[in-house]
DNA sequence: AAACAGACCAACCGCAACTAT
DNA sequence: GATAGTTGCGGTTGGTCTGTT
C-alpha cells in the first residue's frame, strides 16, 4: 500500500510519458500560479491585509511553486517563501513539506529490515529523538521514523510483545550495568528517585540495579544452555544475526571481527564486544557508529532518553525493561551462535564481583551502590577496591567499547554519570549490537520476543 | 457489498532553541 | 541584556486506504 502525495508524484513519475506529461502541467500550473501569485501580491502590498494562509494537503502546482524558490534561493529562510512566491503558506508549512516530501534524495517506501532494526537500535539508544535517528537513515525523515516507530510500538503492544528485539534487550542490559556502577548515589532508593526524575518509564530499565540486570541475564545464559524447545517458530521479523550489509555505511568494522565465530569456538570475552582491536576505542574514528550529532564533538552533555513509553506496558515488555529475563530470550536455534559457556563464566565473574553484602555499612564518600554492596564501611579500600578492580577487569573485558573515554572515570570511582549517560560515549546499545551480530551471536527472536514459546506473530499484521 | 477497525501517512500545533537586531 | 523573528523538533490529529467480518 503505497499511496503518493502530490510532492512524490511531481518528484517521481512511473513512466517518461507520464513524466513528461506531469512536467508540462507543473511548469504550466507553475506559471500560472507564480503570475497569479505575484498579481495577488502586488494587490496584498496595496491593501495591506492579513493573508489567509492555506491549510490541508498541498497541492502539485504549490509544491512545483516551493521547488522552484528553492532551487532559486535555496534551502532556509521559509518565512520568505510566501512573500516571494506568494504561495499560501506559513514558512512553517513549507519547511515540513520541502523536508519531507520535495527534498531531493527521499528514500520512498517501506523500511527493510535492516532500518527497522537500527531505529530499534536507536531508539533504545536515543529515545524519541527522531531528527537525530534520521540522520542516520540517510532518505528517511524524522516524521517517518516516528510514524513508523509508533505505529509499530502499538501494534507490539496490542500483540502484548515486547518493544525492542531482543538483542537489543539485552544491550540494554548490558549496558546499563556497565553504566550503574558509576553512579554516585548512596543507595538504590536513591537510584530509583533520580532516575523516575530524569523521566525514565518503565519501558527502559533505570540504570540502577545491576544484580537485578544481572539475575535477567543469567536466566538468559541459562536458556542458552538448556535444550532447544519442542516448537518451531516462525522467524523474527527482524533481521537476523548478521553484519548490516546495507547500513554498512554507518559501521566500521574491524576486518578481522567481520567472520562469524563458529559455536565451536570458544568466545573470549573480549570477542563479546567485537571490533575494538586491543579493547581500546582510540577515538571516534574507530567507532563503528557514526557520531551520532555535531555535539559528540563537543563538551558531553548529560542527556536522557526523552519519554518513551508512558502508557503502561504489557508483561512481556515490563518484564524486559525490569531486567526480567524472558524477554531477553532469544532464538535458540541462533542462540547456538553465542557461546554459551563463556557467558555463564562471565557472568559467575560478575556475581561473584558483586555478592551483596547484607550489612548496611556507610560508604565512605564517593562511594556507589556496587561499593556498599561489597562491604562498606573500612573496606572500600580492601575488599571493596578488590572487587572493584575486578569489576573493572570484567567490565572491560565484556564492554571495552568504554575503555578509553571512561578510563578517567574509572579511576575516579566517584565520577559523575554524565560521563557515561551521554548517549554518544555511553556503552552504546547499537555498537553491542553491531558486535553481536557480527558474530552471529545474540539474535532475533524466533518467539517475536515472547516469553512462553508461544508464537504470535500470526497476530502481527504486516510482519509475518 | 457494506460496515468496521486498523494501518498508514501527511500535516498541524505548541514549545524550545537559536539568531539577529 | 532584552526582544522579536526564525528554525527545528516532538506530539498529536485527521484523512485515506486496506483488510476483515
Amino acid at each position: 500500500m503505497e499511496r503518493r502525495s502530490p510532492g512524490a508524484a511531481l518528484l517521481a513519475s512511473s513512466s517518461p510519458e507520464e513524466e513528461e506529461e506531469k512536467s508540462a502541467a507543473a511548469e504550466e500550473g507553475r506559471h500560472a500560479a507564480m503570475a497569479a501569485a505575484e498579481q495577488q501580491q502586488e494587490e496584498e502590498d496595496e491593501a495591506a491585509v492579513p493573508v489567509a494562509l492555506k491549510k490541508g494537503p498541498w497541492t502539485t502546482s504549490e509544491d512545483a511553486m516551493l521547488v522552484d524558490h528553492v532551487r532559486r534561493h535555496g534551502e532556509g529562510n521559509w518565512n520568505a517563501v510566501q512573500r516571494l512566491t506568494g504561495l499560501l503558506r506559513c514558512g512553517k508549512s513549507c519547511r515540513l513539506r520541502w523536508t519531507n516530501h520535495l527534498r531531493p534524495n527521499l528514500k520512498k517506501g517501506s523500511f527493510s529490515p535492516d532500518e527497522e532494526l537500527l531505529i530499534a537500535q536507536l531508539h533504545a539508544q536515543l529515545g524519541n529523538k527522531w531528527a537525530r535517528m534520521a540522520a542516520h537513515l540517510p532518505g528517511r525523515t524524522d516524521n517517518e521514523i516516528k510514524n513508523y516507530w509508533n505505529t509499530m510500538t502499538k501494534r507490539r503492544q496490542r500483540a502484548g510483545l515486547p518493544v525492542y528485539p531482543p538483542e537489543v534487550q539485552l544491550q540494554l542490559a548490558l549496558s546499563n550495568s556497565k553504566r550503574c556502577r558509576f553512579d554516585e548515589f548512596s543507595n538504590v532508593q536513591a537510584l530509583d528517585a533520580a532516575a523516575s526524575a530524569a523521566g525514565y518509564t518503565s519501558s527502559r530499565p533505570a540504570p540502577l540495579d545491576l544484580a537485578r540486570q544481572l539475575a535477567a541475564t543469567s536466566q538468559m545464559v541459562q536458556f542458552l544452555s538448556s535444550p532447544p524447545p519442542a516448537f518451531s517458530a516462525p522467524a523474527s521479523p527482524w533481521p537476523a544475526a548478521r553484519p548490516f550489509a546495507r547500513n554498512a555505511q554507518f559501521f566500521q568494522f574491524a576486518a578481522h571481527h567481520s567472520s562469524a565465530v563458529s559455536p565451536s569456538t570458544p568466545m573470549h570475552p573480549a570477542d563479546l564486544s567485537l571490533g575494538y582491536g586491543g579493547g581500546v576505542r582510540a577515538g571516534a574514528e574507530q567507532s563503528r557508529l557514526a557520531p551520532l550529532s555535531p555535539a559528540s564533538h563537543g563538551p558531553r552533555v548529560l542527556e536522557l532518553p526523552s519519554n518513551q513509553f508512558l502508557q503502561p506496558m504489557p508483561p512481556a515488555s515490563a518484564a524486559a525493561a525490569g531486567g526480567g529475563a524472558a524477554a531477553l530470550l532469544p532464538d535458540h536455534h541462533q542462540h547456538q551462535n553465542l557461546n554459551a559457556e563463556s557467558l555463564e563464566k562471565m557472568l559467575q565473574e560478575l556475581h561473584d564481583a558483586i555478592k551483596v553484602d547484607p550489612s548496611p555499612a556507610a560508604s565512605g564518600g564517593g562511594g556507589g551502590v556496587l561499593e556498599r554492596r561489597h562491604g562498606g564501611g573500612g573496606e572500600n579500600k580492601s575488599g571493596g577496591q578488590h572487587r572493584d578492580d575486578d569489576m573493572d577487569t570484567l567490565f572491560d573485558m565484556m564492554i571495552p567499547t568504554l575503555n578509553a573515554p571512561a578510563a578517567a572515570a574509572t579511576t575516579n570511582h566517584s565520577g559523575s554519570t554524565s560521563q557515561h549517560s551521554n548517549d554518544d560515549q555511553e556503552p552504546s546499545a547499537v555498537d553491542l549490537a553491531v558486535d553481536l551480530q557480527a558474530t552471529g551471536g545474540a539474535s532475533s527472536s524466533a518467539q517475536d520476543w515472547g516469553l512462553d514459546g508461544v508464537c504470535q506473530w500470526s497476530n502481527m499484521s504486516r510482519i509475518c
